[in-house]
DNA sequence: AATAAAAGTGAGTGATTACTCACTTTTATT
DNA sequence: AATAAAAGTGAGTAATCACTCACTTTTATT
């Protein structure tokens, strides 16, 4: 729970953030999410906000930099629980079956980017075009998370419980399928009838057979 | 191969449009890609395109006209293949399994989609902003294509080839698998060295196996 | 209560935006 | 060769853009 909410952690948690500092934040998130960064304007953003256009300079030096002051805690919270110090620990400890890891890790980041999907929407659009944004997410994700994933996967592989391939390949297929569910879920066809936990269920059941060892002839 | 090369397809063999205005299409298709569409000013168009930026508006009405002229047959092009008349004939006579129908099929529009990546990038950026785009997309793809896998689902269901599964989660789990290659491969990471040819095996066996219908106990 | 610092304001800036239009040049039709 | 239609042009337009700044109001410090 206190994992959640990005919108309510970087605005309202936040003390450092004056009042309309927040509603310029709020305001920005809800714009860029429907209409893209570019197609935004800053007087736009401050009337929704109903504050003056120079209090959002007097916060942020360009438009670029509220971006960023937006999307780069969500991205570092997105991929906050696979760099966690003790994560090799509690996968001993607590997780015996990968389809146990598996199903506790999509429950997870589910839940977190449906408590956010505008930030989601924002980060996935704007990555393409912020440098800065790809630099992050190049350092963070490619290098970082996926050390970690790489531990964690040959620990599974050597358990017999996961096909031998490369990492790489084993993180591609899981995040796709991953992805592939919230984005049909939550961005594509937000307003069809879907039972979440069966979906899950389902998914997680394709990546496992999917990425199970090859039988013994 | 006459499939691919959209570019040249709409640009170069329609001999409806004068020089310029193949000029002012590849300009556009350009900085769309590169930049996106809302960050991509008409008066760069036309100095890329080296035409006055009056000749732009004497062909197309506006700056939006000009992005779906572009997208549109983009869209069309890439789902054809799902669309022909004897796609079920096709599949009774020449794929008699599974794996060689998905193999064809992914080779094929891999193949595309290699051909087209700076209008698979602007279909993919501007869908979620683009109110016209989005009902292109929902009408054709997520009907009419739909219903074509949906019939071909069932015949390798019955076939006993294929997991018993709702049809919208095998085609779901099956498009984020091949998207999720094609996006790893052409946008995230064009950069690295990629043996395709063992990817898309790779990513076949994934889909095939996690969609193997369950051993009967 | 006096002073300073921070927050907030809104009119104003030059640059850029999508788009128009009167005009010239090229191409097609007879 | 004459005429019309289509293609191309670029200066001009009002609107909007991100951003500034002199000024007022609020908050914090002593």
């Amino acid at each position: 729970m206190s994992d959640n909410h990005m919108i309510d952690e970087i605005i309202d948690k936040n003390e450092n953030l004056t009042e309309k500092q927040k509603l310029i934040l709020e305001a920005a998130i809800e714009s860029f999410a429907e209409k893209g960064y570019a197609a935004t304007s800053t007087s736009e953003i401050a009337k929704k906000a109903g504050v003056a256009e120079g209090t959002i300079f007097r916060h942020y030096k360009t438009k670029k930099d509220l971006l960023l002051s937006i999307v780069a805690p969500m991205m570092a919270k997105l991929i906050a629980p696979f760099v966690i110090k003790d994560l090799n620990k509690v996968l001993n400890q607590d997780f015996e079956s990968l389809e146990d890891f598996l199903r506790a890790m999509i429950h997870n980041r589910a839940e977190f980017l449906n408590a956010n999907i505008p930030l989601f929407k924002i980060v996935l659009q704007e990555i393409p075009f912020q440098p800065e944004l790809q630099k992050q997410f190049k350092e963070h994700i490619a290098i970082k998370v996926y050390e970690r994933m790489e531990a964690i996967i040959n620990h599974y592989q050597e358990d017999g419980q996961l096909i031998d391939l490369p990492p790489y390949q084993v993180v591609r297929m899981t995040a796709s399928s991953i992805f592939g569910f919230l984005i049909g879920r939550y961005l594509l066809f937000p307003e069809l009838d879907w039972d979440d936990e069966q979906e899950i269920e389902a998914t997680i059941q394709f990546i496992l057979h999917g990425l199970a060892p090859k039988e013994k002839a």
